[in-house]
RNA sequence: GGUGAGGUAGCUCAGGUGGUUAGAGCGGCGGACUCAUAACCCGCAGGUCGGUGGUUCAAUUCCACCCCUCACCA
């Protein structure tokens, strides 16, 4: 056996004023497999993941429900930590970003940076609302672009043309907020100098992110970086810049601290050891599972950060790509902008983590929810392919034998070769290619059926001298469906405690692929999973059809 | 606009550092079985591997251009 990792994952956070839906899930149920399956291995894996709470957008949306953030967050934070459980995402703890630990980790770190010589000031000018009394971020200015003339285009680029400019550059520029025509301001900004770890980035890129990623990062790194605009002013909703009233962090600032702050936050509850992790010559691993869209922030911003406050860097960054259903971009309008809360309502939380799984690999691709496609495939494969091996062999070993399972193995090679696949799919699960595992597991339990079939225990089960005969296939064929639910832990939490109840056996690790199980008692066979019907996926976007956008 | 990813059987996707008959699962069709949640098993499926041109003895796989889709652009 290898020696024991010690292991620290995060999920990118979601952000507080809206519900978890489908696509978040693509990120939660990938994170959630990986560190199972480390966790299976027995290695130490902590995963932590926090509600992201501050921010311009989540000040807005707390007064218009003429609520503080602070419990408008509580709320949203609370409703996202359900939304986890429901979906059986295994984190260690679930914080938010306005929690004392962030605001701790968040100055000390500025502090450092600070002392570093990585914080300079510069004043700039910005887009203010006169009649909120507030600076505009660039998504709440619209306007006409500068450079082709399409009218009602967002602060900071064209969707027509394309051009990049920032809010004063638009023409005939309008606030979001006020309908008002925005006036021009300056203001004393704080900015964290990112062209100082240049040289460090470049070397740590290529070791720590994938090909694709750090190809794009080049074009990055060519283009030159810049300095990063860490503060905002009041009102702004997030952490006060000590000794510096009126000045904010940047939502982004304190986000990706609230990985670290989430762990701090667990740290004092536990045994763990805050330093073991991430002071810099740490030798725990760190692994930041998030989309494409924020690679920015934990390839550039976050290493730097943390280096310059001498904490550790990530030892990996994993990208996903973003969920479209049926194709599309998920829409509320066609019923296919599904929450978390929707989905569970009308279907097992497992159905999606075995779906998505079979889509996931390393790469940062695209995935598509295929409804039709997604039916088709839980049931055929799980109900069809999977359970019912145990369903086939189970009323024999229970009739001819009071639930108990043979001795020996029938047929020692073929469990073998069942057994040693266990190496392929843990590599497979290591380096995050789900979907190959999915391809590997289904052959096999193909090959499973297959085996049944050839040996037809029911012709034989009509004759009592051959009734050992039954029992000792029936058993192998327990032991296949076994090992491949052992393979399938990471994925399907809830089916697996089932299926270990049914077994009668202790929660399954991966050691426990090595040896089958024998002369052993089972419980009766009870339906493990119910195949999906479609009047359920109907429900489903029928109902998210009708739902209210949240965000408004 | 720039950059990146992608366009392979009805659907979802593998694969291919160029080489006789391009793969899987699901669906569909035919057959078999009855242990199993009408499940499972066997067989069939003839898709110009987005388009055009080029390199080559040979390209779906390399090159160029074009079309389409998606994403990112602090």
């Amino acid at each position: 056996m290898t020696k024991r990792r010690k292991i620290l994952v995060t999920s990118a956070l979601p952000y507080a004023n809206n519900s978890l839906h489908i696509g978040h899930l693509v990120e939660y149920i990938q994170t959630d497999i990986w560190v199972r399956f480390q966790r299976m291995q027995g290695h130490e894996c902590i995963y932590v993941c926090a509600s992201d709470a501050h921010g311009t957008p989540t000040m807005l949306r707390a007064e218009e429900l003429n609520t503080p953030p602070e419990i408008l967050i509580k709320k949203v934070s609370k409703e996202h930590r359900q939304d986890f459980i429901t979906f059986n995402i295994s984190v260690d703890n679930y914080l938010n970003t306005h929690a004392t630990e962030n605001r701790e980790l968040t100055e000390l770190i500025y502090d450092r940076l600070l002392s570093g010589g990585y914080i300079i000031r510069r004043t700039i000018k910005q887009a203010y609302d006169e009649h909120r009394k507030m600076f505009l971020p660039d998504r709440y200015v619209r306007g006409q672009c500068p450079n082709c003339q399409t009218p009602d285009q967002y602060g900071d680029s064209c969707e027509n043309c394309g051009a990049t400019y920032t809010p004063i550059e638009l023409k005939n520029p309008i606030s979001v907020i006020s309908g008002t025509a925005p006036t021009v301001r300056e203001s004393e900004h704080f900015f964290f100098r990112l062209q100082k770890f240049e040289s460090e980035l470049r070397a740590w890129v290529p070791a720590h992110v994938d090909a694709a990623i750090a190809h794009k990062l080049e074009e990055w790194f060519e283009v030159g970086l810049r300095d990063w605009d860490i503060s905002r002013d009041e009102p702004y909703f997030g952490f006060e810049i000590p000794g510096n009233p009126g000045k904010y962090f940047y939502v982004w600032f304190d986000a990706t601290i609230g990985y670290m702050a989430s762990f701090l936050n667990l740290c004092r509850q536990s045994e763990l050891d805050f330093d073991t992790f991430w002071e810099k010559e740490s030798e725990a691993e760190l692994y930041h599972f998030i989309g494409k869209d924020i690679v920015y922030f934990h390839t550039l911003f976050w290493p730097s950060v943390l280096s310059g406050a001498n904490y550790r860097k990530p030892t990996g960054i994993f990208v996903h790509g973003f969920l479209t259903v049926d194709g599309k971009k998920m829409s509320k309008s066609r019923g296919t902008f599904i929450t978390a809360k929707t989905f569970a309502k009308h279907l097992d939380p497992d159905f999606l983590r075995y779906y998505y799984a079979g889509k996931l690999g390393p790469n940062a691709d695209d995935i598509d929810l295929n409804l039709e496609d997604f039916l088709a495939r839980v049931n055929s494969d799980l109900v069809g392919k999977l359970i019912n091996i145990a369903s086939r062999c189970a009323g024999f070993i229970h009739k001819l034998n009071n639930g108990k399972m043979a001795a020996d193995l029938m047929n020692g090679k073929l469990f073998s070769e069942f057994s040693e696949a266990g190496n392929e799919i843990c590599t497979n699960y290591e380096k995050r290619n789900y979907a190959q595992n999915i391809r590997i597991i289904m052959a096999l339990a193909d090959l499973a059926n297959q085996y049944i079939d050839e040996q037809k225990p029911w012709i034989k089960a009509k004759q009592p001298d051959e009734y050992k005969k039954v029992i000792g296939i029936c058993s192998l064929g327990l032991n296949f469906f076994r090992l491949l639910v052992i393979y399938l832990k990471p994925v399907l939490p809830s089916l697996t405690e089932r299926v270990e109840t049914f077994l009668n056996v202790k929660p399954l690790i991966w050691e426990d692929t090595k040896s089958p199980l024998l002369d052993h008692t089972i419980e009766p066979f009870k339906s493990l999973m119910q195949r999906i019907e479609s009047d359920q996926i109907e429900a489903i976007v029928t109902e998210s059809l009708n739902q209210l956008p949240a965000d408004q």
